[in-house]
DNA sequence: ACTTACGATAAGCAACGCTGATGGACCCGC
DNA sequence: GCGGGTCCATCAGCGTTGCTTATCGTAAGT
């Protein structure tokens, strides 16, 4: 259970193709045929069925570990790696596209104001790389981005000992299309809402979506992208509803396209963001936290 | 940060000794002092201090990663190999031990009645190693008992992919001595114990113990047994409280050595039992799983 | 100051793990 | 049906790794 060997497996699987796994590693075919040999001896069993290659059973669990075990294993080597690095006067913040919000940019701000020398690099992604990111110390600060019930934790993927403060929390909306039958209501239960057509975006993403609202909502349409304003322009199209945080979403109904949007009374839910990071090296990332966590 | 030079390095820490972890691993001394020094290579770091051998500040980072890292590791192969191992007929049962109350026991005795081929083996463990055992597959099931607040999961490390369930809830209780000021009262407060003198004893976790009633209880007697008479015994005897289910406290009052257990009102916790267990592998596991969840 | 204990270092050697070449199985087009 | 191409397995060759044995340097105890 080499972790060398691990990751090659991975590799094998994930490309379908020993040959393939080996021009991405940089070793010959050979090699990397000898490393899959030398796991499924190691463990006695195969891993995987060859031509075509795809796992066996005991190959898919092992794939299921060896992902996270390998993201712990490098979060372990960053992490180490950290308590001696000196202090950066660059934060590296990654934050899901719905995480900046009007009071987490305030106090950002903040903090700037009160440290003129701190430089701050924000870049986005989605919710599932987020974690991975900080554990690897490839970001300083993630700020994620999810919905849960009232004060309750995101879930977020398990990527080592981390801390997470929840830096906000905000009315869930849906952002409905100015002619929809629900459009002029004060509020609304998702459950008057199964049989509804809904985006599916990273947004609002679908897994979360399929909890709340229920497995069989129809396909509608699939937008990959993370512009909020494209995403209330496609709803306000008629192409699907979507679950968003109130702020996300112009006040008074929006000029042109017209969405409107409408707060989820039940189940008793809220849009929120939590701050995470791995232990605190610099003294201006502390300054930072603590401005976010407000 | 190859795991063989991981468990090295958590051997020499563990032992403040290179020769004593050369004898334990079955190397040489030499090969020891080289694994040290191809990791702090890798690292780019000192680990270790030698002369006393003690860890470095990045050192005691590793640590705290490597023991869930390699407990991970291990379970990950174990996970792995149960999925191509036959059924057994003989299922091997880790519980800590207040975690076989009469429920349990009694769910236990239904399951092996329906099943009269099954053999089962109960080993006793502490609840910091049961994750351990079930996760490497050295236990097939684990009873895991805790104290908790009513309806919320126990706080168990984490050793991989698992799943657990709630087995049985029941009230918690103060065992007094039966001459003590509070021993008729019909239930209690915590708060009222602040200056009480608690049993240290592995029944009664003083960690968990230590979040409910605060930092500084006076060093009582420590009992490191797991017999839950002793321990009634001695606080019938006034060496110290300790918070015990109701079903594990005779009722009236106890004949000869006169405990009183008085059910504690707030904070409010109950005394959890939670079964866990990895993939479940064979037909007569999944029974008993049902059976016990009830 | 001598002794002892312990970790670091050097040299030697076996085993591991890579490359490059070759072989066998399967797929595809003709 | 046949030949070429693709893909993985296997083999031989070889450099590197990582162990052992032996020796040295050094700190602590007497």
């Amino acid at each position: 259970m080499d972790p060398h060997l691990l990751t090659t497996f991975v590799t094998v699987a994930r490309h379908g193709s020993f040959s393939a796994a080996a021009a991405e590693l940089g070793y010959t075919q050979s090699a990397i045929s000898q490393q899959v040999a030398a796991l499924e001896a190691d463990l006695g069993l195969a891993l995987l069925r060859r031509r075509p290659v795809e796992p066996t059973p005991a190959g898919r669990r092992l794939l299921e570990h060896a992902e996270p075990l390998l993201l712990r294993l490098r979060a372990a080597r960053a992490d180490v790696l950290r308590t001696a690095a000196e202090p950066r006067h660059l934060l590296r913040l990654a934050a899901t596209p719905l995480a900046v919000n009007p009071v987490v940019a305030a106090r950002l701000a903040e903090a700037r104001a009160r440290q003129p020398r701190l430089e701050i690099r924000l870049r986005m992604c989605r919710a599932e790389r987020l974690a991975a990111l900080v554990a690897e110390g490839r970001a300083d600060l993630g700020l994620a981005d999810g919905i849960a019930a009232p004060s309750d934790p995101l879930r977020l993927p398990d990527a080592g000992p981390m801390t997470t403060t929840g830096v906000t929390e905000e009315d869930l909306v849906v952002a409905l299309p100015a002619g929809h039958p629900l459009a002029g209501r004060a509020s609304l239960r998702l459950a008057d809402l199964i049989d509804a057509r809904w985006l599916r975006t990273p947004l609002c993403p679908p897994a979360r979506l399929r909890d709340l609202v229920g497995e069989g909502f129809p396909a509608g349409l699939e937008y990959e992208g993370d512009d909020v304003r494209t995403a209330l322009n496609l709803a306000a199209a008629g192409h699907g509803l979507t679950l968003l945080p109130a702020s996300a979403v112009p006040a008074g109904g929006g000029g042109g396209g017209g969405v409107c949007a409408v707060p989820v009374a039940a189940p008793r839910l809220v849009h929120r963001v939590e701050l995470l990071h791995a232990a605190l090296p610099p003294g201006a990332a502390a300054d930072l936290v603590a401005a976010l966590s407000g």
